[in-house]
DNA sequence: AATTATTGGTTGACGGGTCAAGCAATTAAG
DNA sequence: CTTAATTGCTTGACCCGTCAACCAATAATT
């Protein structure tokens, strides 16, 4: 089963397989997807803001972001209102209900995190986002 | 933007980033997507294999194999047939034009790996491996 | 003023993965 | 033997992301 690889090959397929267990540990943990969580965060610290600006700090698309809040409305966390002075712009917020759960899904994002870092020195830490950072910036080359 | 996160939390963010450029960049460079490429180089050192035991090399959806292998038949790269001696399995295998054209493919991966990784050294690499064994790890013990 | 961008948002279709249900073939049990 | 479980594969439905087309509202041109 286990092919030839070169190391280089086994680091990419370390970070495919990485990748693959991550988001869906996240949601069994924390009972909500990670990008949905960050959606929430983002929305925790500005109280109002427009879909777009959203947009650019989650860095997904638009029409993600549509259906997200969609069903983020329908599940009662947030609410949504045209910008008067603007009708183009819907404005998103959090509801109180939305602002009660997010302390709840932030305390199970933290206790996810420590477990997936357990094991790692602050050293490490601090190595294993510089090369995260690294790699990025190698990637966004291309 | 930028909202504030402890170190930790920037470290979980880097990994969703790094991974949602991933495999989108590595397509646009090798003209094949990652896992359909594994699926080949599977193929490449078996000549022959059953779907199921191809999928546990792969390490994805029973559904996901079949519609990938569809999707490869079309395009002429690999030929299924049943198995005479038990008519459930499907043995897959790369036709020659599958095999022509996995050394192409497997350069253009090389080539991307190496992009990805320049500025790593040796000791590094085998740093970065390490982590992500260890991560890969801590994720399973959820 | 009237016409022409441009902007913000929504929708539809697609690819990639999951799970659940179904089917045919084989194997195991009564 | 016949019935019941298991195995390998396929299909349908769903979620999450993308892109492309579209619409309404505003801004810019003329």
């Amino acid at each position: 089963m286990t092919t030839a690889h070169s190391s280089e090959e086994r680091i990419f397929e370390g970070m495919q397989a990485l990748n693959k267990g991550l988001s869906p540990k996240f949601e069994r943990c924390a009972g909500i997807t990670p990008t949905r969580l960050r959606l929430l965060q983002e929305l925790f610290q500005v109280d109002e803001i427009s879909q777009i600006n959203l947009q650019k700090g989650i860095d997904i698309d638009a029409a993600a972001i549509t259906r997200h809040l969609k069903g983020l409305e329908e599940a009662g966390a947030i609410s949504r209102r045209n910008n008067p002075s603007d009708n183009r712009v819907t404005l998103v917020s959090l509801t109180t209900l939305g602002r009660e759960k997010i302390a709840a899904y932030k305390e199970e994002k933290n206790r996810f995190i420590n477990s997936l870092l357990t094991g790692f020195s602050e050293q490490e830490r601090t190595q294993l986002m510089d090369m995260l950072d690294r790699l990025q910036h190698n990637i966004d080359l291309l």
